[in-house]
DNA sequence: CTAGAAGTGTGACTAAGTCACACTTCATCT
DNA sequence: AGATGAAGTGTGACTTAGTCACACTTCTAG
């Protein structure tokens, strides 16, 4: 079993500081947590710098209708851009964080947080790598949705998501909260394909039968 | 006129060491630039971190029919998180920066910025808490455009922008841009209020007549 | 006083989301 | 095997928003 201080080393590179690094591991707390659990949700207060050491997060917004917006995916050695800024905001959630798989996390409480990123600057430097990679997701989001072909969407996702006999294992409302979209649209547009004669449609399957 | 070093420790507080900062301005220009022009356009590759030292810029996205959508504003003080994410990912701009007003910007050739980050640490801090407020914000934009009510958002917009007399000195266009919504839309919506002898409607101005 | 630019009005159409409800398939418990 | 509830799917009817096309109006500069 790697140490504390090992298990950061690794998720945080280019690697701080020896003393940062060891002020570190001294305020974090590693924890497992079971699939499906939600890590935070809308309105939450931010209580814990999250990093993910093992594992996949999925962040979301849901709208009343339950329709749901992907917005990142955090994978191992990622923190959450949202928590931190949270943090660094002291505002609240305003999205909601699910365990895609089994995970392990690390968390830091709040207010050791932010001494941390006081006392060693050179911490922030990993954070604000991460938060580029974000900003950029963002904006991508943000772009789909202001100029949508969802068919084009749908088809390129489909394809994306095929395996090696061309067959996507997902139910039509797992593809809609994967596009922004609602379940019966993609419904409807699978039964287009379908019609046109180029999917065949199973209970939770999307068979791909020709260049679509 | 106030020195290079002296613009920098204003514009980045909490102030970062000296020595960080004499190494920033080294290798800072100031520029101005007159309004209306565009500082960066989706594709172009960032040469330059941008720091805005006076004036206002806005950063938007648009779509082929000509829609745009404001992705947030950058003020006195602020770096566009936008350059900073692609100056980092080395990936190509996305979005349109505009001068709002005149500017006086501070920029840094990339390769300097990166070794400056790489030397001083600490003045990443001040970036972190910049990206924080941005993915904040653009979080709000994916969760109006999510959940969108064109009708709230007009009102709120027009009770937000009308001056001590109640009237909005706005076109249909301009506030169409805000909302990220099209001219026309706006238009018909307005002229529901106007009908419904809430608003009054004249070339470049609504005025509000009531409890909207 | 006139041409062009900027702003506005409106009909016709399309894409997408919402609501309601029926039907089908599957897992599992007895 | 049969019952039952949950998950998945199909579809009509409707609403909102965006797009396209084009006419009309107001303003401004020469």
């Amino acid at each position: 079993m790697k140490s504390l201080t090992e298990i950061l080393a690794n998720a945080l590179s280019p690697t701080p500081s020896k003393a940062g690094l060891e002020a570190m591991s001294a305020v974090a707390v590693l924890s497992d947590v079971p699939m499906d659990q939600s890590l935070f949700a809308p309105g939450n207060k931010c209580e814990n710098f999250v990093l993910v050491v093992e594992g996949q997060v999925r962040v979301q917004l849901s709208t009343r209708s339950g329709r749901e917006m992907i917005l990142f995916r955090l994978n191992a050695g990622e923190s959450c851009a949202l928590t931190t800024s949270c943090l660094l905001t002291d505002s609240p959630y305003y999205a909601e964080g699910i365990a895609e798989t089994e995970l392990k996390i690390l968390t830091i409480p709040a207010a050791a947080f932010r001494n941390l990123l006081n006392d060693y600057p050179e911490l922030s430097v990993r954070l604000l790598d991460n938060y580029a990679r974000r900003i950029g997701e963002l904006t991508g989001v943000i772009d789909r949705l202001v100029s949508r072909d969802l068919n084009q969407e749908l088809k390129r996702f489909l394809i994306e998501q095929s395996d090696d006999d061309d067959v996507v294992h997902l139910s039509h409302k797992k593809i809609a909260d994967e596009l922004g979209s609602s379940r019966e649209v993609i419904s409807r547009k699978l039964k287009a394909l379908e019609n046109a004669g180029q999917v065949k449609l199973t209970r939770g399957q999307v068979h791909i039968l020709s260049i679509i």
